[in-house]
DNA sequence: TATTAGCACTCTGGCACTAAGAGTGCTAAA
DNA sequence: TTTAGCACTCTTAGTGCCAGAGTGCTAATA
């Protein structure tokens, strides 16, 4: 798959060429135009003979006998990966963000909207946040509040700051007092107690302390479980503004996948292997993922601290993307909230 | 506006079967077909003489000269005020969807999920629902988490269930035994307070009590002036399945207006007038609101205990759109979550 | 008086055809 | 190794034509 492609420094050029002017024009670019646009010192037919080898090698193609090239999804594998020098973003859009960022309640909810709407308005594409999630949940604070019967709101506060809440049903009805007692008791227990310890401790427990933290281990073993936090999704019209979409039928289909729960697990899951750089993985037609973005291309990292308390960001548009522009964006935001994740985690 | 069309009844019917037609077809329906598929006793040249009439009074119009013809809004406005039958959802529907909820965990977010997905699912088109929303918020119970330095986690929870969360800054670090203690303390004096109890009584307390209980008047005052909770969406991608958005400017739009959080605000404030059906509005082509719906139609209603806790249910699909079923289910919807509102609301 | 048959008229949509234009591959010369 | 030139291919836009669907109107009918 991956084997590499020696390509001389003049067909490399041509095909970063015609791939810059595919991605802003969207349209089939030939040999003369080629030569003319970018002022080749070199005649149309001499391009023509580059491009026939472009074409043999697969990162090229013609949509029909008597029409420009176009970039196969090899060909933009390759600008990706060889081509494309990755540009930072310019200074004073950095600090702009940045700015928005810090000027913001100190709220992780607020911070991924505010990321999903940059990166969308960034890149031109749709955006994808999760929120920072533990790999393994430590309990911070809990809380129990009786609201009616035998039900009561159980609130947990995770080391990192996620907050999880749940209604329990209680074998016996029991007044706040009690309940803000036990509550007190286990959370001095507690403190930095991950499923295991829980796990272990809970058999030492009596009584209502042993119900209640049996509830507790069982919505943290469901946050476990959970791959990801809270999803933030933005600039989903922006895909249908792309020409390759205007046949509805696979913008139906992309939309779809991103609505879909279950799909950006798979995502996330797949967002380990597939091209590195730099720690962005860019998926190029789909590669690697559901039929449903086939016709799209991904671009993926993490953020957090690995191994602790992780989320993802993502840019899902056409194959035909800016990347440079994305991954800056992507590669800058994922450092800031990185950041604020550091932050949030070392708490006093 | 609404001023009263008179309607023969064989006009009433042919109106009736051209729109239920047209909602199936999408195509413009003329009088030879008409007189064929419904069987109607009459010659195609009779019907031909009531469609021109009934094309005078606003009511059909002919896309080109020599074609069927195709309702106006006026004519669907006709449809839903006057022609369409209110049927309820069958039997064993509202049986299943019932079900579906009270098997939940009993989390109004699990709901409010489940809510939109039932809806889109119904109604083949993109649904809207919003979290149940104090009119006037009332403190149930306070809590206060140390996080780091001058941070401070602060949870409130409201009556009704609504969970609030916000970082606050203290201006002197404290520890969190002081911290529970003070939660305490204003949870005890503020249970069933409003924003105006705790302008009033905040100018009794003093120290840390103080300064806490103004960050919580002004957090529950963001909470009164937002209108409406949390906004849950679902089924977008069943607006492009739709064969009047295959040219995808005005999908785009529509697509816009449901991520943008302003539009959405604009639009519930928009439900308090309309055409009311029982509790329902039906809003034919985005009437009364911004540009961005023009082509879309708008069904809303709201859930919940008037003048307390309200939430809003709403589809939004093609003008051309299955209302009776929409309308049912929405109808439906609305009165399940007003029960589980008033369970929730109703707390020992 | 309400309905209907008949007819002239209009507009769309599909089909076939053409001409222009863009781009190619190949060959042979520089 | 590069280039000029040429034959060839395929798309696209434009044209004309015809069948079909549907209409409105008029005059005849029950």
């Amino acid at each position: 798959m991956s084997k590499v492609l020696e390509l001389t420094e003049r067909q490399r050029y041509i095909l970063n060429f015609i791939i810059h002017d595919y991605i802003k024009n969207v349209r089939p670019v030939g040999s003369k135009y080629l030569v003319n646009e970018f002022n080749l010192n070199l005649s149309s037919a001499t391009v023509r003979n580059e491009l026939a080898q472009l074409d043999d090698l697969g990162l090229l193609r013609q949509p029909h006998t008597s029409a420009g090239r176009v970039p196969t999804d090899e060909g933009y594998r390759f600008f990706v990966g060889n081509l494309l020098q990755s540009i930072e973003l310019p200074e004073n859009t950095r600090h702009t963000i940045t700015h928005q960022f810090y000027q913001m309640n100190y709220d992780v909810e607020d911070w991924m909207r505010l990321a999903a709407s940059i990166l969308a308005q960034q890149s031109s594409a749709a955006s994808l946040v999760t929120a920072p999630h533990p790999q393994d949940a430590m309990l911070k604070h809990l809380e129990l509040i009786s609201t009616r019967g035998l039900q009561v709101l159980m609130i947990l506060v995770l080391q990192g700051g996620e907050v999880d809440q749940q209604y329990i049903t209680l074998k016996e009805p029991l007044p706040q007092v009690r309940l803000s007692q036990a509550a007190q008791y286990l959370t001095n227990r507690f403190t930095h107690a991950n499923v295991e310890t829980i796990q272990h401790e809970v058999a030492f427990l009596g009584g209502v302390e042993r119900d209640i933290a049996e509830l507790v281990l069982k919505e943290m073993q469901l946050v476990d479980r959970n791959v990801m936090g809270e999803v933030y999704l933005d600039g989903i019209s922006h895909v249908l503004a792309e020409p390759e979409f205007v046949d509805s039928e696979d913008a139906r289909q992309a939309i779809r996948a991103l609505e879909e729960r279950s799909i950006l697990q798979d995502l996330m899951r797949s967002s380990l292997t597939g091209n590195a750089v730099g720690g962005v993985q860019v998926l190029i037609g789909g590669e690697g993922t559901r039929d449903e973005l086939r016709q799209c291309s991904l671009i993926l990292t993490q953020y957090g601290i690995p191994g602790t308390v992780t989320g993802m960001l993502g840019v899902v548009g056409p194959i035909r993307m800016p990347y440079g522009r994305s991954i800056s964006t992507i590669r800058f935001l994922s450092s800031l909230l990185s950041n604020l994740v550091q932050e949030m985690m070392t708490e006093a």
